[in-house]
DNA sequence: CGAGATGTTCGGCT
DNA sequence: AAGCCGAACATCTC
């Protein structure tokens, strides 16, 4: 369930590898995950470097190790990190698997939509520094939000605010949640959205996104109750505002679940 | 057995 | 050129 608050949930599940040195390194090389990352580089140098550090930015984490490596790890659809004992036996999906002297830190990612960046140098790889601004940063101010919106006029809002480059983290659920919150059609353009729905939008984006990293900080499934969230996988889910039965739409190619009484 | 799943990317068409 | 859409990717579950 990787999006924002999910992504930096399991980047602290790697937290008791760090100041430690990796031992060994387990991995399928020809699996899809490492597109286009050198997989040689990542047998040969991540042996004897200490992790050092983490971070996370919308989707994408990265794990910093000595002599200036950079780990990066994209989740995808089904991916997750775990940490089991010194001894594990990597499982048909544990695509990479880092040992240390006393753990092991796993990737594990079924679809494999998921990727594993790396890099080793001076200075910040691509793929981290070109990440856009986080939605929560002071600077991304109404104005930007407006901005961005403005650049997608016919675009589905449910669609736009899945935007990457726009919105970094957000994903499924969080949009289906923040135009549910807000009460707007998600299929509406945004385009005709006028200025009161504009700033709610980029109110309730802020809300879901503080009170989703908040709460998941801590715990997965820990989302406030009265959330779409808990509706929103269900076959027959309901409205949490008024208990009517809630509709599911393809939208920009995914699913949307959503609630035609209260969201026009 | 077919459909769908919390994501990204690519090719083709405006 | 930039924006939009649908298909593809790999695997499992319902």
């Amino acid at each position: 369930m990787p999006e924002l608050a999910e992504v930096d949930y399991y980047r602290k599940v790697w937290n008791p590898g760090i100041g430690k040195k990796i031992v060994k390194v387990h991995l399928h090389p020809e699996k899809r995950i490492f597109r286009g990352a050198d997989t040689q580089a990542i047998a040969t140098e991540l042996p004897d470097r200490t992790l050092q550090s983490s971070e996370a930015r919308g989707k994408q984490m990265v794990f910093r190790f000595s002599g200036g490596i950079w780990l990066g790890i994209h989740l995808g659809m089904t991916g997750n990190l775990a940490v089991a004992e010194k001894a594990y036996l990597p499982q048909k999906h544990d695509h990479l698997v880092l040992f240390q002297s006393t753990q092991a830190l796993i990737f594990n990612d079924m679809r494999q939509f998921g990727r594993v960046h790396f890099f080793q140098g001076t200075g910040e790889p691509d793929w981290w520094s070109k990440i856009g601004l986080s939605v929560l940063d002071d600077a991304f101010d109404l104005r930007m939000f407006a901005d961005a919106l403005k650049r997608h006029q016919k675009l589905a809002i449910k669609t736009a605010l899945l935007l990457q480059k726009e919105f970094p983290g957000i994903g499924n659920w969080m949009g289906d949640e923040i135009v549910w919150k807000c009460g707007i059609d998600p299929r509406r353009k945004c385009g005709d959205l006028n200025r009161a729905e504009v700033q709610n939008l980029y109110k309730q984006l802020q809300l879901v996104c503080s009170v989703a990293l908040a709460k998941v900080g801590e715990e997965l499934d820990s989302l406030p109750e009265k959330w779409l969230f808990h509706e929103r996988w269900k076959r027959k889910g309901i409205c949490p505002k008024h208990r009517e039965e809630l509709t599911k739409t393809t939208i920009g190619g995914r699913t949307t679940a959503w609630c035609p009484k209260c969201q026009k």
